[in-house]
DNA sequence: GGATAATTTGACCGATTGGTAAACATTACA
DNA sequence: TGTAATGTTTACCAATCGGTCAAATTATCC
């Protein structure tokens, strides 16, 4: 007779282990693409190449797995920030921001449209997440842009907004990527996309902050 | 007997204008929130006030009331692109630019979240629009920057990746609507942050654009 | 190798999905 | 005011939805 997987408190077996792996994984897939009410289990099951009741042993609803995916997913999500740095020199940290995050848009396209799903359709499954850690950290963060500012290291600018516009233009070329292929055409839709993406952002970013505005 | 509308050719009727109006009023709310398939043709009835066989009179399929409104929405969508000025002054042309995306985000978050879900999830209805009009669209707009930065006007840049980073970053007030006011926290989340988003903005272009670059 | 626990499957459930048929009600117009 | 066209509703359909169950199968451990 089979225990049901919340139940159970025995350490994990190796089957478990490749098992919720290979879920998560084609759940990212799915729920990426379509939302989480957009999605459906036969899809990730058929997605995970096995049934759906197998699929329902290891994650009893469609809600459980979109929790594990996104507690999975949110932490590396938000390491490129966590590393900012308050020590380090404000137009380099902000360069390498700048860089890690298309980096991230570029090899985790799906993670950054997980999110932007969620958020868009109102984030009701991680209203908890924005308001707490994700906040915590923007604020620290913030503080340390508005330190720099103020001993004039960069130019006086809201912080958050600042951020806010790090992220956007970073993660629309994830979320965006379509349209950004379309717009630009087959021929600049390569992988060179990124990197003359980088240029212009590091470009916009550096010149519009570190001098002082008029 | 009643006449499917599709099939119709004659004139709309008062109560068709009137309908057809509330129907889309009503799917927009909807569409906006869920996308095209996480909707229900129940739930845009119900937004409507009015049974679902009704409102199947009206269009036929959820696909129809879909089309139509992205129709209805693309062309005002990219109305402030259009009005992007060949000949007027480089900075206030980025400036009013930047000015009248951000007061779209404002007052139309729900038609920037219509087409963010449906790029978001590989703009399965709206690809030709993409490739067609919406391209021919910037391709002419970034012939206009990049004749301004050859001639000096303005920094040297990728007048593509300007036009994503001016989409994205004012954009992202009305799609991640949820998660700016959950980071800015209660008291920054008013009608204000909308203006100290357009300050910060137009400081970030005007001053990575109108100097040129090291 | 056998007992026991873990895993997998097919058959199924009630609810919801997009959509239809036809009867009924209302409106426009002569 | 009569009537034909337009508009609305109730009842319904097959397909799909999230999820359950019990039986069958496989892995683990002594």
């Amino acid at each position: 007779m089979a225990i049901p997987r919340a139940a159970r408190t025995q350490r994990r077996t190796r089957i478990q282990e490749e098992k919720e792996e290979q879920i998560l994984e084609a759940a990212l897939d799915v729920f990426s693409v379509s939302g989480f009410r957009g999605s459906t289990i036969d899809q990730i099951a058929a997605a995970a190449g096995m049934s759906k009741p197998n699929l329902l042993y290891y994650f009893r609803t469609k809600e459980a797995m979109h929790r594990a995916l996104i507690d999975r997913v949110l932490f590396t999500w938000l390491e490129p920030l966590r590393a900012f740095n308050a020590e380090g020199n404000p137009e380099s940290e902000i360069r390498s921001y700048i860089r890690r995050k298309l980096e991230m848009a570029r090899d985790f396209p799906r993670e950054s449209r997980l999110f932007a799903n969620e958020v868009l359709q109102g984030a009701p499954h991680i209203e908890d997440e924005l308001k707490g850690p994700l906040k915590s950290l923007v604020d620290e963060k913030a503080e340390v842009i508005r330190v720099w500012a103020k001993a004039g290291k960069i130019a006086k600018c809201d912080p958050y907004h600042l951020i806010f516009s790090i992220w956007s233009t970073t993660q629309h070329y994830a979320d965006f990527d379509v349209q950004v292929r379309a717009v630009l055409g087959q021929e600049h839709s390569g992988a060179g996309r990124f990197e003359d993406a980088a240029r212009f952002l590091e470009q916009l970013f550096v010149g519009g902050l570190m001098v002082q505005p008029v």
